[in-house]
DNA sequence: AGTTGGTGTGTAACATGTTAGATGTTATTG
DNA sequence: CAATAACATCTAACATGTTACACACCAACT
């Protein structure tokens, strides 16, 4: 019998060991979030165990680091089921998020290479046309994008991910808010506006920017809370 | 057969059902925080499910959960290790940790109320008393706890986990560093630096305060990694 | 001696069986 | 008829059995 320890030899952390569990996460996590399950709708287990051929275990797995992400909620021993929108979380993810991302992009402006500079242009050109197109799914997706990128050119290992778990929430609430107004051309004024502080090294207007940015969201929060009271809780 | 939907019966999430899983879960990060388990050291599942005297069920639960958190590596099929530090890991910790203190602390600073002032002084008082008396442990709990009281004191439902989350990997370097190196009387004028500031209204200078505080860590950081290389990755 | 390939062992991952408890329903009682 | 207690049922929690795979070890070959 021997000892193993972690040592060099491992094929260090970056085989992301695509495991059953890991599979399905991704794909009820992309569910909750694109609203393809929603809100307070049950989630069995043993339904989704049968429907993606697995067995409970790794779906168990999957749905107790949902929980911890806070995209559903269990109750033991009685049921699963999709998080409803909680506005007292939300605000809190809306804070982290500011938080995180004005701190982010003061470390992107003073990091800020003409490469970087030119996938941020690359990114917003692509929303230009996807604006045109009136392709909202396309639009958020390169949304979404654009802030992993700002993140990233912040240089820190593993900010992306903890930003983008942080955000999960607020997705959701945006992906429900898409069928109800869109606010593309604003958007994408606003994103340039924040990508033209960073170029101008100007990391006092990019963060102010990004708050104001992120912070739209709130008024249309309550818009929906009113035609969709059933998806909140509380 | 009816379908159960969340409803207003249910003990909304308010009943912390202390599950096994939840216990083995208190009971491991309590263990490597604290250092008891040291970096690199390797964790068995059925070793531990057989001193607690539960199944292997609820400690892979706990342990999973304890590698989205970052404490453990878990490297499938082969084994589980305590986390070793890893220093850009941390980097990101420490400025998530700066990011979300320091944004928490100016809403602190528009709301805290004369009783709130009050809880921290109080936590200042302790600490001043177990600093005289060298009680490393006493102090740091305090420190902590303070920490907290600031999160919550912003008013923002979950933060404090959130941020506790955060800050587990940086908890666990102080633990590290307490045999070391104290900097008690240091710490504890920066604490009253960062209170006083909060009583006289001065956002800025309790962030800036603050940030200097948390920032003080990265020094003696190295100087770990001089004395205990073993403890480190990478 | 260093490299390569086969083999054994131990572990996490996965599957499945069992238990406990929360809730809805029905029966019972005043 | 309302309140309450017994019951049925469903689910997550927990236990345990099984499988697949990563690594260490060793032998054979260059």
């Amino acid at each position: 019998m021997q000892l193993r320890s972690p040592s060099r030899n491992f094929k260090e952390q970056k085989v992301v060991s695509v495991t059953r569990k890991d599979q399905v996460y991704t794909i009820l996590r992309q569910a909750i979030i694109s609203s393809q399950l929603s809100p307070g709708e049950t989630i069995r287990k043993e339904l989704v165990a049968a429907q993606l051929g697995v067995s409970r275990t790794p779906v168990s797995d999957a749905i107790n680091r949902l929980a911890d992400e806070g995209l559903v909620e269990i109750y033991p021993q009685t049921g699963t089921f999709v998080a409803r929108l909680w506005l007292d979380k939300i605000e809190t993810a809306q804070f982290v998020r500011v938080a995180l991302e004005t701190a982010a992009i003061r470390r992107t402006v003073e990091r800020a290479t003409p490469e970087i500079i030119t996938g941020f242009r690359q990114n917003l050109e692509r929303q230009r046309k996807a604006a045109e197109k009136q392709d909202f799914e396309q639009f958020y997706e390169l949304d979404e994008a654009l802030h992993d990128l700002i993140c990233d050119a912040a240089g820190l290992v593993g900010l992306r991910e903890i930003a983008s778990k942080e955000r999960s929430q607020i997705d959701r609430v945006r992906r429900l808010l898409l069928h109800y107004e869109t606010r593309m051309i604003e958007t994408l004024a606003e994103h340039e506006a924040i990508i033209s502080a960073i170029a101008d090294g100007d990391a006092d207007k990019a963060a102010k920017t990004m708050e104001a940015h992120i912070a739209q969201m709130g008024k249309m929060l309550l818009h929906l809370r009113n035609k969709r009271p059933e998806l909140f809780g509380s």
